[in-house]
DNA sequence: CAGAGGCTGTGAATACAATCACAGCAGCGA
DNA sequence: TCGCTGCTGTGATTGTATTCACAGCCTCTG
């Protein structure tokens, strides 16, 4: 005996159901899932199931499904999921479907490097300003892009409307630089200097620490190491 | 000051007692206390409470006594953590304890961006050598180090006994060499390649993936609008 | 047209991570 | 010396993510 036809009897005005609570690890594998469904694309393939496609992700087929029935359901029974629509969908939800400005704080090695990655523009990111603390670098032009002084940060920024700031300049004084960004109107930051900053009301940080990924690398090593000889 | 109360005090015997199940989103956290306690240490401070530790790593107090109960414990009742001491643990954890050679694949912008960052070295890591299939680069030097092609992996590799590679290279034929690096030896791989491989058996890889970061604050940048003006 | 096959979506179960709350004790002042 | 203070380490609890397992459905074949 089921009562699941209940749910749907008591609550036929709470049907939003696109907003459900999505997970942020999902929202992750998300960007994942959208590069294979590209790449399928790509390839002619029309259909994929669960199953091939999990294995693509490198998760499990069950968690692929929830994931992507967290938003509703694509799913053709018996067929699997279309990849073309499926592809759109995830875009939208991820709001890549339209180009979305960067604004680059600090041009060192790794701010020159981000600069001119090809692979932003292809997935509907674009870097549309930079800025340096240094004179002699503000002033200058990278990439195509010209570079403002930070000194300058509240008059030019809001020309190019960007919700989300890159940082990849030295920790000294990052959490100022922080609140200058969100009080000019940024939500986001993507934070690739080894600090931790406590972001303001309303503003997300993400945190790329590549110093970090190699010493968990190098535990993980150390322990493979010992369990094959203990 | 008596080591009695601190369980390891030095010794290598470190490493083995407590070998239970180390949570890897807690060695991704010992990066982060890691870096603070050396700041602490820069500034003198001598000990410091799981309180005023924790705010600086922007964690609760209970989960970060938690994470460091589970290699034993460090923390002297009453005074809190010594600082240098509890560094020095990290590291020896860690592995980070002395310098290890690192293998770089792929010199494209993000690679030279890699070989010229000097956070490497202060973190215990140095690359020591470096691969590009292009022969036009293999040959030259990038930032005092030599680059190989390709093609030589198998001989050249061996002599820098290498624990640790980069993949900043193309997509394309990603898995085979994957598979060509554990082959030589590689135990773990941190890739910037936005492709899932699956590594053979006994490899650990990690992921860093720039545009999936994009994404997510994309997501949640356009979220935290909608919850403003729903 | 009926029945088999095999897929998705989802309730239930499990595994895992974070937090709470407190026993027990080192250090300190009286 | 002794009691008080306030810290750590940890059992218990809560919360969250993942996996299991299957009902229900769509398609295709005979």
């Amino acid at each position: 005996m089921s009562a699941k036809a209940l749910r749907f009897d008591g609550s036929d005005a709470a049907l939003k159901p696109a907003e459900k609570r999505v997970s942020l690890q999902t929202v992750e594998r998300l960007s994942v899932y959208r590069r294979i469904l590209e790449e399928l694309d790509r390839d002619s393939v029309e259909y994929v199931h669960s199953q091939q496609f999990a294995s693509l992700a490198g998760v499990t087929p069950a968690q692929l499904r929830r994931d992507l029935a967290s938003f509703g359901s694509f799913g053709n029974i018996s067929r699997g999921y279309h990849v073309y629509q499926m592809s759109r969908t995830i875009s939208r939800i991820l709001g890549t479907d339209t180009t979305q400005p960067l604004a680059l704080l600090g041009v060192g090695d790794l701010g020159r490097a981000l600069l001119s990655y090809r692979g932003f523009e292809e997935r509907g990111f674009h870097i549309a300003v930079c800025f340096d603390i240094d004179q002699e670098k503000a002033g200058r032009v990278f990439a195509g892009r010209r570079c403002f002084p930070l000194a300058d940060l509240e008059t030019v920024l809001p020309e190019y409307s960007v919700g989300i700031a890159i940082l990849a300049c030295r920790p000294e004084g990052l959490q100022v630089l922080v609140d200058r960004l969100a009080a000019a109107g940024v939500r986001t930051l993507l934070n690739f200097v080894p600090k931790r900053v406590t972001p303001p009301a309303g503003v997300s940080v993400e945190y790329i620490d590549i110093a970090a990924k190699l010493e968990k690398l190098s535990f993980l090593a150390r322990r493979s190491a010992a369990e094959v000889a203990p």
